[in-house]
DNA sequence: CCAGAAATCTAGCAGCGCTAGATTTCCTAG
DNA sequence: CTAGGAAATCTAGCGCTGCTAGATTTCTGG
């Protein structure tokens, strides 16, 4: 192992110490308050350091967010394939992507709310985007009946997008989480209410 | 009329000055860029005037977030009330929802998305909140069959939150807009995909 | 062991929200 | 009509932000 390799397996795992610290102070204190000398504070380094990493500090919040989408796209995909039918496969969708949304929310906000230049920016973020996408539609489209499915997948996606976020603006009722989701994915799939009351 | 009156109107012109410059600056560089400082300019006054009318930045995004709502309950009131039937209630409800969210992303954002503390805050602005998802829950109410109507209003609201906020980041098909609400409404009040094709 | 390269830090800029204290403007009483 | 005091307004500045140039330290290869 020339010396070449070991700086730059250091710097590599200085890179992750960013990426996991910017995390982990995001969801304690808020992206708002992660501040390019508090995170060198945590890090242990001084702020010109995060340069030699990232653009800038907008950079490792969409760092972060790439990291998101890879993992809420695992989540999606185990929660869909592991289901038993179409059915309860868009239910565990639905409900894995939400329970993601209120378990990390500084991740999902980094990936979907914060303002980002991510859209075109980076080159495979557009291809992860895409990817998440189509585990929504594989999931949405064996209900798409005479509907286009793309629509119906973005339908889907907004739906879910604003339970994520309303609900934790706290903006709708959280003992109602589960029946709202269930709510939606009944209606959406076209099975919809129960013959009578109950 | 006394002294006091005539500088109690010119101050309520101010005050009326700062939440109008505050909205157009917000319409068209972003609330991010709506500074102390270039509002001060923009109004011709120093920033510690404004604090003569606001408690601080976020407030003046607050009174804003105020006037919208209170446009966009009457709004939707309109498109609900004017339709000859509830299905065409819910849909032109929908679209107009929509609409306003797309014409004034400001506007919506300072109601909806940016952190604010408005929930509990003003006095008012919880009643204008209730207001506004009572139009929701009017339109869809007629839907809701063996349903929890409050339940199906909050998933109303979140999938055309959720199509307002995806669509102004531009993640959605812009050409789908009306696609999208239609089939959202079709789906949701239960008149499923059509008989067949097409 | 030592020169040069690489890595890192110190210090600083401009802009942010916000405010204390100086200054100006205005109203009123004599 | 003017003097004085209250009200309105501004200047200047604090601590914070993202970000960077240049000094300094650390490491590496000859």
């Amino acid at each position: 192992m020339p010396t070449q390799s070991r700086r730059e397996r250091a710097r590599a795992e200085r890179h992750e110490l960013i990426l996991r610290t910017a995390r982990e102070l995001a969801e304690s204190i808020g992206w708002g308050a992660v501040t390019t000398r508090r995170l060198a504070d945590a890090i242990d380094y001084s702020q010109p350091v995060l340069y030699g990493h990232f653009e800038n500090m907008n950079a490792i919040a969409d760092a972060v967010a790439i990291q998101g989408i890879e993992e809420l796209i695992a989540v999606l995909r185990v929660a869909r394939t592991t289901a038993p039918n179409p059915a309860a496969g868009l239910s565990a969708l639905a409900k894995a992507y939400l329970e993601y949304a209120s378990n990390h929310p500084a991740v999902y906000e980094a990936i979907f709310v914060r303002p980002t230049d991510l859209e075109f920016a980076s080159a495979d973020s557009p291809l992860l985007l895409k990817t998440a996408f189509a585990e929504f539609q594989a999931a949405i489209e064996p209900f798409a009946a005479g509907d286009d499915p793309e629509t119906l997948t973005e339908v889907l996606w907004s739906a879910l997008h604003g339970q994520a976020t309303l609900a934790h603006a706290r903006r709708l009722r959280p003992d109602q989480r589960d029946g709202r989701v269930e709510l939606l994915v009944a209606r959406l799939s076209g099975k919809n209410s129960p013959p009578s009351a109950k």
